[in-house]
DNA sequence: ACTCAATATAGGAATAATTCTTATCAAGGA
DNA sequence: TCCTTGATAAGAATTATTCCTATATTGAGT
């Protein structure tokens, strides 16, 4: 797995126990292993990919722990769960930002916003249904390398 | 399952089949049916409720074919696949719109696009990561009647 | 620093979701 | 109508996710 420098990681790591704080979940070393994992890299991996990770600097980390981190760790809003049904990715990434997603592999590309427009708007119709806590906006398609496949196998 | 009025719906399979054509998707009695029953639905069902509710006119069709149809509609652009990862949930409704997904029980809501205003914003950048097939905007929260039982286990 | 209750974890079993396999069947072009 | 090719049923296989329980850890209170 790539991953970024590790300039500013120090700084996320600490402003992630402290958030884990406010939400009340308990700062463990796999918590912020997990989360490490997260942040370091630029692919949004799956669960299975941050176990393969993890278990690098941790070989005792069980699946399961992964599944639950992930999940609370989302529901805190600590980092956003990605991709497709039954293909799930994850991005510690929480500035506004899109994701180009592949319908044949899965892949999830990070779309930046358009410069000096708001990436997207909530309408105000929605608090009637409950209380928003992430925008996941998602354009599907077929990215260049499996089109190039597809053609490659016609031709 | 809840149903619409059937006003327009033979228009509405007439129009899909001739969309099925189009995508070189053969027109099976299956295929009508899974799109008819989602059509009438106003409520995304989920895999299993598709595949309950045209059993109820084909006793005999499989869950897999449940499955193939609903991806394969999708690729085609026919119908789309909205919810949460691991509860996938599907609409027939193609023409502009957004959802409300609960992060709790997974239903979904359908949210009416604002008048006037885009809720977001397609970047000019999408074009480099492929072809785009459809936009997801999905609102992910907690709907009232979870936050409601929430509240109640806590007084 | 020490104690303890409440959480979190590991490990593996259980469940649920999805896809694959193969023999048959049916759609639609010739 | 015939025939090729794609589609289906049925159930097995695979993959993804959650549950169970005994043990270990965290962090609040002292």
């Amino acid at each position: 797995m790539q991953t970024l420098p590790s300039a500013d990681m120090k700084e996320r790591i600490s402003h992630f126990k402290k958030l884990c704080r406010k939400s009340a979940l308990r700062v463990t070393n796999q918590r912020v292993e997990i989360f490490r994992t997260l942040a370091e890299s630029k692919e949004h991996p799956s669960v299975e990919k941050v176990f393969h990770s993890v278990r690098q600097k941790m070989p005792n980390i069980s699946l399961d722990t992964v599944y639950r981190t992930l999940s609370s760790m989302e529901e805190a809003g600590l980092i956003f769960r990605v991709g497709l049904s039954n293909k799930a990715r994850f991005d510690a990434d929480l500035t506004p930002h899109y994701h180009f997603v592949c319908m044949e592999c899965g892949e999830v590309y990070d779309v930046a916003p358009a410069m000096g427009k708001e990436p997207f708007w909530t309408p105000e119709q929605i608090k009637e249904f409950g209380e928003v806590k992430n925008v996941n906006l998602q354009f599907h398609g077929i990215c260049n390398r499996c089109r190039k496949m597809a053609n490659d196998v016609k031709n």
